[in-house]
DNA sequence: TGTCACGGTTATATACTATAACCATCTACT
DNA sequence: AGTAGATGGTTATAGTATATAACCGTGACA
């Protein structure tokens, strides 16, 4: 439906770049359908699991979440607003590392669904005091219920120490 | 210049779900500039931590591989046809989870720049064999030094024994 | 031989990200 | 007070990545 899961190579526990530059496999690898490919010293570099990791979890993210269609950056400055009311959109830009100019439209569709308001700033009139409306408090509410069922099932695969671990980890590379 | 890194929550040593669903801020947060968010349950979210870490991580390759000018993908062709020599179209998108047809303006760029080749297929005509070329190879080669030097970067930041908690804990999200 | 599956291509739509220019407002300094 | 520069938000635009459907040539097989 989504993506086709891609294949994933034999991820050795070897430690870093070995096998060079060489082809090393037989002749041309053609003819059988389905060939399963040699993926190399790829199998084991850290961008490109996390990039399989990455497109995984949000394809989980929008399956788990269709119910009240939320895409990830959505559902991340609904968060944002309603932990801090009145934000401005500048603060919620820097949060999350988004481009002001790409903000509008992100909170312009909130604001059409009904989800978030722009109110008037009182202290600084150029900038836009953001809220939750009743009906986007509810819908977030909901939001994070199918979050936590989700979530629930990533801490199925990794157990609450490997989740934490992983955190961790995560927060290393940034 | 490339990203103005996001800003990361306290990330308490909690586990999930916890601070539900209240503003739990003073007044509004308006007024005084730089304000610090809070991130609430965002902070704990494996979703959020992989976006951010994968966002990172991109930026770093690219700013590690600028010399050979290489995308990730790119890399990642370069890198399957070398290790399969005269591989299908077909079989790279499905190993790297591509679309067949956002492969061919991908490795038409590859072919402008004279680092990959189709060659007609032997048993099949209507599938191409992939090949690298010899500047293809002597660019990969190099891409291959850059890339293990940038590994070894982050190595610094996660040690050896992280690296492979990582790669293990990644690989279980998929 | 005719039907169907498959590899590759084209065309197209959507989303995400990035940059520059612009307006209104605020701040600071003279 | 008045002006210069910084800031919040908006618009316009471009580039990249991803997804779908239709199509053509070829191969497999009944």
């Amino acid at each position: 439906m989504k993506s086709g899961s891609p294949a994933r190579g034999t991820s050795r526990g070897a430690s870093a770049a070995d096998s060079k530059l060489k082809a090393s496999n037989g002749g041309d690898t053609n003819g059988a359908a389905a060939t399963p490919l040699r993926f190399g010293p790829l199998a084991d570099y850290v961008g490109y699991a996390l990039r399989r990791a990455q497109m995984s979890s949000v394809t989980g993210f929008l399956d788990a979440m269709k119910e009240v269609d939320l895409r990830p950056t959505q559902f991340a400055v609904l968060t944002l607003i309603n932990e801090n009311p009145g934000v401005r959109q500048n603060d919620i830009c820097a949060a999350l590392g988004l481009q002001k100019a790409n903000f509008v439209p992100l909170l312009n569709e909130l604001q059409r669904r009904g989800l978030a308001v722009r109110k008037e700033g009182v202290a600084d009139r150029r900038s836009s005091a953001l809220h939750l409306t009743p009906a986007g408090m509810t819908l977030l509410r909901r939001a994070l219920e199918l979050h936590t069922e989700w979530e629930r099932r990533i801490l199925a695969r990794l157990g609450t120490r490997g989740r934490d671990q992983l955190l961790v980890l995560l927060n290393k590379l940034l």
